[in-house]
DNA sequence: CGAAACGTTGACTTGTTTCAATAACTGTGG
DNA sequence: CCACAGTTATTGAAACAAGTCAACGTTTCG
C-alpha cells in the first residue's frame, strides 16, 4: 500500500524531496483507502467542506465551475499522479467542483492526517506548499490562454501542456497520447463553443500539425506546434525542484 | 515593528487564527525590513529565484506575464495587506512578475525565515497554506471572467471584487473607492483592448451602474452591478475561516 | 433497431479588435 | 508662464474572430 502511494507522491515531488515511509504513514494516518468513482460522479462539490483529499491513481478528472447562465468553465484536467481536493480541505467550502470524466481510482487521505502531517513533518509541509504553488502556476498559464491567445493557439498550447504532463507520468510520448476528452470538454476548458473547437481542430489537422481522432492526440509536427503556441513547459517542472 | 506587521497579517488570517508575537518573530527571523519601490519597478521578475517574500503595507502592485507578441496579461492586482511573492520563494523560478503601479511600501521577509517558520510553527504553516488556497481561489475566479463572461459583465465583476477586497482592509465603502488603475491596466487584466475598456466603462456609466473617473470608482448602483455580474464574493472570505 | 451522444459543416450574427484621429491632462524645461 | 512632449481618455469606421442556429452524419450501446 505504502509502496504504491510512495511511487505516486515521489513522482510528483521530484527527486530532491524524499519522504520516508514514516512520513507517508503520518500523512495517511495509518490508512490508505482506495476509492472508485464512475463517469460523471462529483468527487468534490462546490460549496461543501471536505474531509478528504485524494491522490488520483488512474483515470481522468476535471475541476470546474458552473455559471448562472448554465455555462461551465473547466479549470484544469487532472491525470494519474495528481493531488486533488486540497482546496476543499484548506477552505471552509470548496470554491469549485471536481468530476470524474472516466472511471476513476484514487487514494483518499483524511484531513486530520494532512493537518497533523503539516505540523509534524517539515519536508511534507514544504512539499504540499510546492504542490499548491505548482497548481497555481498551472491555473495562471490557463489564464493566459483565455486572456491573450486566439482559439487555434489556445488549443495548441493546451494539448502541448497536456502532453507534457502526461509524459511526466509515463502516459505520453513526444508523438502523442491517449486522451478521453471530447469536444464539449475541450470547449468548456478553453472558453470556446464545441462548434468552434471542431473548426479549430480541423484547422490544426489541415495544417499538418496534429490529429486528434478516436481518443488519441497525434502530435504530427510537434516543433511546429511549439512554435505556433510559444510553448515553454518549464512551469510544469520547476515546482518539483529543490528550494535552493 | 511587530505591531504593524501583526495588524496586517492578522487582518488577512482572520479572527480565528492568532499568531503570537513569538510566531511572528519566527517568521521575521528577528528582522522586518521596510522596503520602498517606485512606480514601474519590478518587485519580482519572471524566471528569477527570490530570497524574499513581501507583505504590502501601502500602494498597489500587479502580478503579470508578458507574451511573445508583446502583449501582457495581468494576473491579479494586490492591495495593502496582501502577501506577495510566495511563488518566487516556493518555486525555483518565479513563473510571473510583480510590478509596482503606485509608489509602494512593503515589509520584506527572508526565505529562510519562512521555511523555518513553516517547519516550527504549526499555526503559521496552516495560515500560509490558506493564503495559498485563497490566492488560487482568486485566480480561478479571474479565469471565469476571461472564459465565460462578456466584457461588460467582466468589468462589473472585476470592480466589485476589487471593492470587496479593499473594503476588507478599510480602503473602500459600499459607495466606492480610490483606484489608481488606468484603462490600459484594466485592459491587460481583463483580456480586452484599452479602446474596448473605454467603451465598456461608458456603457456602465450610461446605464447608471457605476462611474469610474479621476481615479475613483463610484458604485452608483451596487445592487444592479451585483445582479449584472452574478457577483458572490464569498470566495474572498472563506479562506480566512477556521479549519473546522 | 432505435436512441443518445458525439462530430462535422454551412450561413448568419454579434462582440471585440484594429486602425486612425482628436481631445484632455500632466509634468518639464526654457 | 508658456511651449512642448508624453500619457491617458474618447470616439468612429471597417475588419475579423467567435458565437449562434440549424441540419445532418457517425458511432456507440442497450
Amino acid at each position: 500500500m505504502l509502496t504504491e502511494l510512495s511511487s505516486h507522491i515521489s513522482r510528483k515531488l521530484g527527486p530532491e524531496i524524499h519522504l520516508s515511509d514514516v512520513d507517508l504513514g503520518m500523512l495517511l494516518g495509518g490508512q490508505a483507502k482506495p476509492v472508485f468513482r464512475s463517469i460523471g460522479t462529483d468527487i468534490v462539490s462546490e460549496g461543501e467542506h471536505n474531509s478528504h483529499a485524494f491522490i488520483l491513481t488512474s483515470g481522468w478528472v476535471c475541476s470546474y465551475k458552473l455559471l448562472k447562465d448554465g455555462g461551465r468553465q473547466i479549470i484544469e484536467f487532472h491525470v494519474p499522479g495528481d493531488f486533488l481536493g486540497l482546496h476543499g480541505v484548506l477552505l471552509k467550502n470548496a470554491n469549485y467542483s471536481i468530476q470524474a470524466i472516466t472511471p476513476v481510482r484514487m487514494i483518499a487521505i483524511q484531513v486530520q492526517s494532512i493537518v497533523d502531517a503539516i505540523a509534524r513533518v517539515p519536508p511534507l509541509s514544504e512539499a504540499i506548499l510546492r504542490l499548491a504553488a505548482r497548481e497555481e502556476a498551472m491555473v495562471v498559464e490557463h489564464l493566459l490562454d483565455l486572456g491573450r491567445r486566439c482559439a487555434v493557439v489556445r488549443m495548441a498550447h493546451f494539448l502541448l501542456e497536456l502532453g507534457t504532463r502526461l509524459k511526466m507520468v509515463g502516459l505520453a510520448t513526444d508523438q502523442g497520447y491517449e486522451c478521453p476528452l471530447n469536444q464539449y470538454l475541450l470547449a468548456d476548458s478553453l472558453g470556446l463553443t464545441a462548434v468552434h473547437v471542431n473548426r479549430v481542430l480541423r484547422q490544426l489537422r489541415e495544417r499538418n500539425l496534429l490529429i486528434f481522432r478516436d481518443g488519441y492526440v497525434h502530435l504530427y509536427n510537434r516543433d511546429g506546434l511549439v512554435k505556433l503556441a510559444s510553448f515553454d513547459g518549464s512551469y510544469l517542472e520547476q515546482a518539483d525542484a529543490v528550494l535552493h
